[in-house]
DNA sequence: TCTGGGGTCCTAGGACCC
DNA sequence: TCTGGGGTCCTAGGACCC
């Protein structure tokens, strides 16, 4: 049986998420502009944002615009375990939960309107409840779509609540600037700019084609959809990551290729660390790189078996490093990573089973099932999902 | 200003197969 | 002998997001 989104959707997004954690813990930065990140601000609180301070921003201009600021190095594990907090939240107010990154996400609360209220009041009260058990401010978007929750929690951030009406919809979203579209970047806004198309109203008014022929087809058709208010994406609670990776920046500074193997060595036996935790196994190893004119490149070798073994995968991105030797060399390497994709069960097709926990029985003939119609390998993520939940799932051998 | 580290999705061409 | 249409997989690159 799957699980259908039947909206309102809530886009919940944690406001200035580091900055936030930082303030938070230590109450001498409340009120004061908090840079998160030396090199490249990571994140900036509001007050730092009030100065022009933006994420991604270089360090040294950053603390030009805010002197005043304290910059404080990032605590990533601090970090993760309040995602995970407020995550709890978000699954104690419904299990239609989507991630979208460490400090957002989806929530259909189509099944809760009876038992807990109108959508404002899930709202407030999940902010309320992030607040309380985790000390952090939350903004909330509330829609019918998942992209109209995005667009709203992006106009009422910080510390907001927006809810958007059905019969408002589009009076809420044609006066926008296209910028505030979800997926329109730079390169996109300069070329609607140019056209002389700055709100969401005009784009909505321009033929599908000429929306196509400008952006290309897949932008094109989903931005023109996006304009018209078109979203049929569902919430969907169980995807999975659909690759894995870490990456180094170098400097100017030029390596020896013994030196970009010892680098490599290191990424690779974290990333297969990650990979086993997650009980994943990759067969596309992709060696990144970037260049001193800020160029990028990839290389990348599909292996015939997934895997999740250090050295297959060491021995695949070295391979891929003495092919790109000479690339190395002529521009200049000034980044180097690694990414794992092709990830198992990538794009496999998800069941989520409404058992209660302790109907082991039942969950048994019903994954049998499951085997004989999609094969003994589809029933991994489900065995590994019960295994979470306490339950004795048989794993297959494989 | 001079740029980190983690991701997602889409496109396009070529190889290969039926 | 010369020819078609459709599909999948792999590789590389690009836009975008937080």
């Amino acid at each position: 049986m799957f699980m259908t989104s039947e909206g309102p959707i809530l886009h919940a997004d944690l406001d200035a998420f580091y900055a936030s954690v930082e303030q938070r813990d230590d109450p001498r930065l409340r009120g004061r502009p908090v840079i998160v990140g030396g090199g490249v601000v990571l994140a900036a609180s509001y007050e730092a944002k009030a100065c022009g301070v933006r994420t991604a921003m270089g360090g040294a201009l950053a603390r030009r615009l805010c002197p005043q600021a304290v910059v404080v190095p990032p605590r990533m594990s601090v970090y993760s375990a309040a995602s995970k907090a407020v995550f709890e939240v978000f699954r104690d107010t419904t299990p239609m939960v989507e991630g979208l990154s460490i400090d957002e996400a989806f929530l259909d609360v189509g099944g809760l309107l009876r038992i807990s209220g109108t959508p404002s009041r899930i709202a407030a009260r999940l902010r309320a409840e992030v607040l309380g058990a985790v000390g952090l401010p939350i903004t909330v978007g509330v829609a019918r779509t998942k992209f109209l929750a995005k667009v709203a929690s992006g106009v009422a951030k910080p510390d907001g609540l927006l809810v958007v009406p059905h019969d408002r919809e589009l009076e809420f979203l044609h006066p926008l600037p296209v910028e505030r579209l979800w997926g329109v970047g730079k390169v996109t806004s300069a070329k609607l700019r140019d056209r002389g198309i700055q709100t969401v109203r005009q784009v909505a008014a321009m033929p599908e084609v000429d929306l196509v022929s400008l952006l290309g087809r897949g932008p094109g058709l989903h931005l023109h959809a996006l304009a018209h208010n078109r979203d049929p994406r569902p919430v969907q609670p169980g995807r999975r990551r659909r690759s894995m990776g870490s990456q180094r920046a170098l400097g100017r500074r030029r390596r020896t290729m013994a030196e970009l193997d010892e680098i490599l060595v290191g990424i690779v036996d974290r990333l297969a660390r990650r990979l086993r935790a997650a009980k994943r196994v990759c067969r596309t190893v992709v060696l990144r790189m970037r260049f001193t004119d800020f160029g990028r490149a990839t290389r990348s070798r599909t292996l015939t078996e997934a895997t999740d073994h250090t050295e297959t995968i060491l021995a695949a991105v070295r391979r891929l490093l003495t092919e790109s030797q000479s690339l190395v060399y002529d521009r200049g390497l000034t980044l180097i990573g690694v990414s794992l994709s092709n990830l198992d069960g990538d794009g496999a097709v998800q069941l989520v089973l409404p058992f209660e926990a302790a109907d082991s029985d039942a969950l048994d003939l019903t994954l049998d099932g499951v085997r004989n119609r999609f094969g003994a390998g589809a029933v991994t993520r489900a065995a590994l999902l019960g295994a979470e939940a306490g339950m004795e799932v048989p794993l297959l051998p494989d």
